[in-house]
DNA sequence: CATAATGTTTAAGA
DNA sequence: GTCTTAAACATTAT
């Protein structure tokens, strides 16, 4: 379920292999990891993760001050540290082996993920377009973003090159709270509107990293916990429907999120 | 067996 | 060209 909370999670799980020098690179799957054993060899071997690194759903492992590891989970990728003789789980694509035989996992179910060496990470994300990451906005760059899209609202929230961390998940949240229709044009809101989306985004963010991106954790009050079509609306008597914005199926309650 | 799934990239519309 | 939207992508679980 990689979202910023998630990444955030992980980016956690990765600070344990810092400082550790980097011995070995196992490959699982080679057509899916695009680092092969020459590629790390050269740059990596040796060396140690000095730093971590999580812009929007992106994860870099530094090596040093420009290069390093690139990550992205896709939808159904993670990452975890383990001890020595502990087995990789399932579907690991490949791993990074450690000096005291401590290992970190790249998982991936299907293969919509990324896994690469980059010399220059300020280049990557400029190549990618990656927008900043939201929870590092100011409330008035957050608005100036969203105040210049005109596009749906939901959509313009998910936009990774606008900003960047939000997907289908927690943008159903935000707008929940906020109280606004994931159908609503993002330029066409009103100034509150834009202050309340961006006081949201941030609460409903840090309280998911808060319980580990664990959604089930979340409180009654939140959607996420009960995001299913039919069920009670946490707020008001209504009933949760589901709706379809830009080809992704979301939840909303019809009457607390009016148009 | 058909469908849906947290992701991004693409191609098509406007 | 630019912006927005929907389909496509690969794979698995239900």
């Amino acid at each position: 379920m990689p979202e910023l909370p998630d990444v955030e999670i992980f980016r956690k799980e990765a600070e344990m292999s810092k400082n550790s020098e980097i011995t070995g690179f196992e490959i699982d799957d080679k057509d899916f990891v695009e680092l092969n054993q020459s590629k790390f060899n050269n740059n990596l071997k040796g060396k140690k993760f000095k730093d971590t690194l999580r812009r929007g759903k992106y994860l870099f492992m530094k090596v040093d001050d420009e290069s390093g590891i690139v990550m992205h989970f896709g939808m159904t990728g993670f990452l975890v540290y383990k001890k020595e003789n502990d087995d990789a789980p399932d579907y690991t694509k490949c791993s990074f082996v450690l000096k005291n035989k401590h290992k970190l996992h790249y998982i991936s179910k299907r293969k919509l993920g990324h896994v690469k060496y980059v010399g220059k990470i300020g280049d990557f994300i400029e190549e990618n377009d990656i927008g900043p990451d939201v929870l590092e906005l100011s409330e008035a760059e957050f608005i100036s973003k969203l105040s210049e899209k005109n596009s749906m609202v939901k959509s313009a929230l998910m936009d990774q090159s606008t900003v960047s961390g939000i997907g289908n998940v927690y943008a159903d949240e935000i707008l929940f709270q906020s109280e606004v229709h994931p159908k609503q044009k993002a330029n066409k809101l009103d100034e509150k509107k834009w202050k309340t989306l961006h006081k949201n985004t941030v609460k409903v963010l840090k309280k998911a990293i808060e319980k580990n991106a664990d959604v089930s954790k979340l409180p009654k009050s939140y959607l996420l916990p009960n995001r299913e079509e039919g069920n009670d609306c946490p707020k008001c008597e209504g009933k949760i429907e589901k709706i379809k914005v830009s080809g992704r199926n979301g939840y909303y309650c019809p009457s607390c999120q009016k148009k």
